[in-house]
DNA sequence: CCCGTAATGATAACGGTTATCAATCCGAGA
DNA sequence: TCTCGGATTGATAACCGTTATCATTACGGG
């Protein structure tokens, strides 16, 4: 059985990610844990969240820069984003509709093994506000 | 005005992406423009993606390893793909009942300028078949 | 043709992410 | 509680895709 050790720098990168509630980056997330005054390792932290993902304790998506982006959510099953391109905030939403419209989708053309990629960036209501 | 010369650069782009029928990353292009004996830039080759890509003459997306791809698509206006993870092989996908989602969704929760990113990744029937 | 300037391309720089590897320390077993 | 093997850490170098630089080339309106 593989060992997973319990240090606290797993701790703290989960802690860090559970008190936010948008996506962040690795570098991001990072620098929140070091203006703390927590001295973690930048390795650590890409290591950890890329981990987390993994098992399921974690969502990642690439931003439309293409870098990497983290979030703990609420929900544990399968669902996609609403996000603000300004300031990170997060809806998640889940949508029947579009699931079956994915899967026929594929099926339709052949298609197996299929994965979506379904998300939309725009401007939380706040962020609209202010930038009127 | 700006002026848009025509160079044997951006033809050589041009009809190199013609020539695919899947999506291909700017590297990935340049080495097959050398291979085929041009003595283009990898610099130019990207730039000229960006641009053809602004311009609305060739669509861009991102690989899941988050890499840009490109590729000159057939139908002109918004639509998304359906692309083997394997091969490249590339399915224009045009899909009113996801438009109207998306745009409902964002304006649900009060975003504005919302934009979505709507790509499925699957093998395709050849890969499926040649991977049985 | 001429010439102003957009375009090119070799190369350096950039930004995010991963690999290295010696030092650290977690935790199962004694 | 103590030990010790190996998982984990972290400073740093390396990696890789992409963009910035800037001297040189060459498109194209006049
Ligand atoms: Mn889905
Ligand atoms: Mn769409
Ligand atoms: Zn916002
Ligand atoms: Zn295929």
């Amino acid at each position: 059985m593989t060992v997973k050790r319990n240090t606290w720098q797993r701790e703290a990168v989960r802690e860090a990610l559970d008190s936010r509630d948008g996506f962040v980056s690795a570098q991001g997330l990072h620098q929140g844990l070091r203006d703390a005054g927590s001295h973690i390792g930048l390795a650590t932290v890409y290591r950890t969240l890329a981990d987390l993902a993994n098992v399921g304790e974690a969502d990642s998506l690439q931003s439309p820069e293409g870098e990497s982006l983290y979030r703990a959510c609420a929900s544990t099953g399968h669902h996609h984003h609403l996000i603000c391109r300004n300031c990170g905030l997060t809806v998640e939403i889940a949508a029947t509709e579009v699931e079956v419209w994915a899967k026929k989708t594929a099926s339709d053309h052949g298609f197996t093994d299929a994965r979506h990629v379904v998300d939309i960036f725009g401007l939380c209501p706040a962020c609209t506000a202010a930038s009127a």
